[in-house]
DNA sequence: TATGAATGAGGGTTCATTCAT
DNA sequence: AATGAATGAACCCTCATTCAT
């Protein structure tokens, strides 16, 4: 269901990525500004700036450059994840992972990829499911791989540390994911991002800093 | 863009409301299932059970039908929600809450209303605000309220309870909702429910319980 | 792969008849001139005076409007040579039958459907076999009868009574149906038919005719 | 409407015959399994291991291309043709000229020339004339040929000898030919063959057979 | 009011052909 | 001469919408 690179589709030469990309990125733009169904191929060539032929020339068809479409914007997500700079103190270390996360969430820039993928995923599972891993699950690992360290070193009380991960990053998301996915508001400021984070990292720690008989992960 | 019940639309007969609802049922099937794009006013017609004429004798377009669904869903949502059991005690009151929220939230049954709304808000912006309006935050007000009343009888220590509301929402989703929505793993377990949303109640109160200097819902 | 007449596709009302009978009209104008692939539903459309979508409320897609076509057209031909006139004396019998096959084969009215059958046989056989069986099986089928009754009678010595039908039945065509097929000569004249066909009855009476010794049909 | 060989299309270095003789056996390939409108340029050029823009080197478009292969088909065949052994006896050379015409007719190997030649002919009527005089034309005058010698040599009896080569052409095809053109039957095999042939040979020459008034080959 | 036949614009896709390299 | 990337017209088919009944 999605896009192979290399000898499957596309051409080969010099500049392959150029059209390539040329066409990922209207399409890109196109699929999630409209959704899977709303994005019509002859939108797409005229975003990308070449004809509606050589759309598959690139890609087997429109299920093929969507999959592509959602595994690139997966695969970059998930490395800005990787990115996320989850050292020190939780005091420090979380409001920073909070922000950054939420950013990634709210994108301001126009067409929510998350939004887009959630619409597909009840039809086309597989596309949902990966995004969902690429993009969540790593998150989540990542931010539980470093609360586990805080576990270790005595500062953190936590049973199971990737639910505890996505309880933070839920708590970060409190009056702001909803409404902005929702086109009830839009996209929150810095401030208001790094206010709601605060708030969240004040509540994960009042549950789980280190503390006689303070696990609340489990039951 | 949404239908307006009236003289706008729609015949006055006796039987008025029986083919209308007819309609609006077989139309949220459609939708819920497939998706704005995806449903078909044909499949719409045969669902509800009436001809493809009908539907444009009682409205005005696909849009218009699509918006007369998801505000009847809303509306129903919305009911639900004011008849959360909210009373008494926190301990007892706020994982009732939860769980009856996130059950319907993550209902297993087909057609997630709100990853239909989700998928449409970009392109029909005041669809999906007034879907979050009716019922998210709707139900952030109902809980809120509640929270308020205990903040009044000494029990809790909020700063913003609508906030604080949207926190402990967000956090019974924790583990449950994402994976659900990406079709990642199925509709989850009342076990696994009960279970997320005792250690987000427990996270909660750890904040909030009233006590000398513990309001965190505020900087 | 052949659009069953009935239920399953087209509309219902008095006058069914005049929109699917216009549009097989046209349909067998088009397909018989430019063949399967070179027709387009459009130009068919236009050849039968309704809007393309229509087609389709009469066809589920451009196989079963075909078949559809090929079927009508080879009833017809099965009837045609149900009509022929096979009784009394062969020497009368005989040039009969010949003279009104040719000219069935022969055709001059535009678009032979047998070269558009022969045509496309390869790649939906049963078409092609469906065709063989009611217009040429049929035929042979028919003469054979008439030839056994003349066995019967002491006229005729034959063995293999179906197969000496099929052998009457292309001797009949010689000089005059590949040339048509091919379009190297225009449709024979009557002229042409009668004088082929008595050579063919002649030749035929030569070997089958009742005489000691004098049954080709086998070996 | 065909290619000319010559200065008008084809490159003229060396191994201009390789590639375009490479060219001609992927068209022919396609050409015969497919039908003119089923082949597409870009199977062809696969086929022909070259790429789709040398196509264009060495034919104008599709239809010279295609015209090219039915010549060259045609040529071979007409040369077949001409290496009948058509010598001696008659009831020796007759059976002998039928089976090798009807193994050409109903060869087994996928993809008739004859069937795609017919099913293009109503639209390209020179490719049919030109296929029908290079091939049929060319085969019952080498056979009406033999047919005079004899003839003139006082074995056989017959007026038209062209027409009497087609009739006993057509004969030999009884109960072969239409039901596999049609896909009604395989193949036949040589005995089935052989059989149909001999009957064929038995009728001819009971018709034909030098004797007081036996001619039946004219009113 | 209710129907469903009819429409035609637009969907995704293929393919003969061109042209810069 | 040979390539293959690029095109755009045309393909089959769907579907929201209209309208005569």
């Amino acid at each position: 269901m999605v896009a192979i690179p290399g000898p499957a589709h596309g051409p080969h030469s010099e500049d392959d990525c150029t059209k390539r990309r040329q066409i990922l990125e209207g399409a890109r733009a196109v699929f999630l500004e409209l959704g899977f169904d709303g994005a019509s191929m002859g939108e797409i060539a005229k975003a990308a700036g070449v004809s509606k032929g050589t759309l598959y020339v690139y890609f087997a068809d429109k299920n093929s450059l969507f999959g592509a479409i959602v595994e690139q914007e997966s695969r970059e997500l998930g490395i800005l994840a990787f990115d996320f700079d989850l050292d020190g103190e939780v005091g420090i270390a979380l409001p920073k992972f909070g922000q950054a996360y939420i950013r990634l969430l709210c994108n301001p820039r126009g067409g929510s990829a998350i939004r887009t993928v959630m619409a597909i995923a009840e039809r086309m599972p597989e596309i949902g499911r990966g995004y969902y891993q690429r993009v969540i699950a790593t998150t989540v690992g990542r931010l539980g791989a470093y609360l586990k360290t805080q576990v270790e070193a005595g500062v953190l009380t936590i049973d199971d540390c990737d639910f505890a991960a996505s309880q933070f990053m839920m708590c970060c998301q409190a009056s702001l994911f909803l409404p902005f996915i929702f086109q009830a508001t839009p996209a929150p400021s810095p401030e208001q991002i790094a206010k709601v984070v605060d708030s969240a990292t004040r509540m994960f720690l009042a549950a789980y800093l280190a503390a006689p008989g303070a696990d609340y992960s489990s039951s």
